[in-house]
DNA sequence: AGTCCGACCGTGAACGATAACATTCTGTAG
DNA sequence: CTACAGAATGTTATCGTTCACGGTCGGACT
């Protein structure tokens, strides 16, 4: 099978008989051009099939229409739905999007931050990434825009996506707390992280506020990591809980700050002959999909993920068409969606409406 | 925030006193340099943060480390999965993916073909395409290499991976009459398409080969595209059902072409009182994670998705690298998992065994 | 008739790299 | 002493565009 060169400015030039500069002319419709040779130049760039060579253009212009989007693992709830708001939104401003995944590691991430950088990409949307401020700055510092999804705050240039986590995990807390809940375990993942950190802080805000302990031994923490699969989650939430219950802990309700570990610990209560709501009611943290097809659904706290995406890449385009652009800081509120691991049937339609209020403003 | 110029190989060259073109020696190792002025250069290179352009290497050359892959929707199981094992493998060779979200429209397609001839990549890798083969002919008609996920034949040049969805449903259908089932359903969702109508013939086969009928009113359709929403799917499974029970039709068995619907019509089912396995057992298709998540957990026919995205890359790569490679075709074989939807738990571990060995042939 | 203007189109340089060829330099064989 | 191989480096052309000019031509205005 042999591959045909793809016809150039001038092969399109030499059919109809007119310059390259026309025939640039007619593609960016820059420059004034004849009716009628115009139309010749349509025609010849219609029979050859000719797609201008971006990176010709590129080179010359300095401006790609390509941007990179970094995440830790496309396979995993989340993510997807972020990227597809991403891609959407790029695709309709004619941006290609280069996907790189870093599967939670920091060399992978760097690496791809350095392709990015050797294809001169417009700007860099970078989720919940791994790296610290002084490495992205080292890494990208000034090159191009970035938009970074999931960190609070940053010394580095660029707009940052902040999901109101913290506030999340409040309503998912007041919410539990509300029901009568006087022992709410917080099943983590790893603490250390930014985001975990600000879910448990939303979750000790809950609790004082209610005038309630915050007992050390109530924070529990699930294995596995993100970037690693999916039954790695749900059985970290298994264990944990498991082992929680050997050692005599005590509780009535479980926040989880992500899902899939709160789905694991669930099963695992089911499995035992634990009552849920009953006996321990469940909020979970993500996605709404997972959460909403195991039974009982889980009640969990989620965010507009696709417009999140969508909202990453404006603010990117932003940073790109005004190279003077101030760094932003956008927050997104996040939504408690009830469901009947927190609250039977019957009784859910009534605490429906309070959260939802709080959850707006 | 002002945005620094990229230093280029000509920066290099007079800070380190020598050519650019020894640089570009140093660069890609090739042609001989003294030991002094290469560690002159590599410093210089250090020093400045240089990154070669990508763009122009590939302008002189006409060769690009890019891959684009294009799928339906990656907001949905299958997929994510998929492009994780492509992206994996093509980092580890030195390529970038461009990604592009078709959202199930042709239009979103020939759109993002463009853009990638334009950017003139080294390959495309397109997933369950809805163009046909004439139409992917005239956008792509060999001006570079293809790989073609969920075709089966194609006039097309270029690779195609087709997953072994004949032999999968006909696992799938195998099992259930196994298990003593008379009336099994089949849930389709486009029947029209190929991936449902080797599925249905999988299942066709299976009960001709055991002298039972195939009775015309057990097919049934779900509404639902893939390319919208996780919900939508579920429903449309949901609602197939119920209009089938509420016209009379019986069935002792369900066979899913794809695991959403089949979920659907299991929570339906299951809302109505009807036993599962006991009274209906289901079987269906497509993502382990999912189907491992609901009560009772799904019955389903998986395939090993993150190799077949690397496979995909891998034998893109084949045909990028020689020129005069060969069209071939690979195929993929599904695996059956079963689990509680189809065989109560203490059986299931018995009719485990046949199948897997089924599978592998 | 001369001038000027606006519409239309072409020319040459540049973008940042590599390819192919040319040059310099050193050491060694004839 | 000359020639010549081979290592080390430099020169020039090229890839496919766009940019910043410059030219031509016809007509309106003075």
């Amino acid at each position: 099978m042999e591959r045909g060169r793809q016809p150039t400015l001038g092969d399109v030039a030499a059919r109809a008989k007119v310059s390259k500069q026309t025939i640039s002319r007619v593609i960016n419709n820059k420059g004034e051009v004849a009716e009628a040779t115009r139309k010749r130049v349509l025609e010849a760039i219609r029979e050859l099939g000719y797609q201008p060579n971006a990176l010709a253009r590129s080179l010359v212009t300095s401006k790609t229409l390509v941007i990179g989007l970094s995440v830790p693992n496309i396979d995993q709830p989340f993510f997807p739905q972020i990227a597809r708001g991403v891609e959407d939104a790029a695709a309709e401003a004619g941006y290609s999007v280069f996907l790189c995944n870093a599967s939670g590691s920091q060399e992978r991430e760097l690496n791809a931050i350095e392709r990015l950088r050797g294809h001169r990409v417009a700007g860099i949307i970078s989720f919940n990434s791994k790296l610290n401020d002084e490495t992205i700055e080292r890494a990208i510092g000034g090159l191009f825009p970035v938009v970074m999804i999931n960190r609070e705050i940053s010394q580095t240039h660029g707009t940052v996506i902040w999901p109101g986590y913290e506030s999340g995990a409040r309503l998912a807390t007041e919410h539990l707390i509300r029901l009568g809940r006087q022992r709410i375990l917080f099943l983590g993942m790893d603490l250390e992280s930014n985001v975990d950190s600000s879910k448990f802080a939303g979750y000790k805000t809950a609790l004082e506020q209610a005038g309630m302990p915050v007992d050390p031994e109530l924070v529990v923490r699930a294995a596995g990591r993100i970037g690693r699969g999916f039954s790695d989650l749900l059985r970290g939430g298994e264990q944990a809980i498991r082992e929680a219950r050997d050692r005599g802990l005590e509780f009535d309700a479980i926040f989880a700050s992500n899902d899939l570990p709160g789905v694991g610990a669930m099963r695992h209560l089911i499995s035992e002959g634990v009552a849920i709501p009953d006996e321990v009611a469940i909020v979970g943290f993500g996605d709404a999909n997972v959460a909403g097809i195991v039974t009982p659904p889980l009640s969990t706290v989620t965010m507009p993920l696709y417009e999140m995406g969508a909202t990453a890449f404006h603010a990117l385009l932003d940073q790109i068409d005004r190279a003077d652009h101030e760094p932003r800081q956008v927050s997104i509120s996040p939504q408690l969606i009830i469901r009947e691991s927190s609250v039977s049937s019957e009784a859910a339609l009534q605490d429906q409406r309070s959260p939802r209020q709080r959850a707006a403003g």
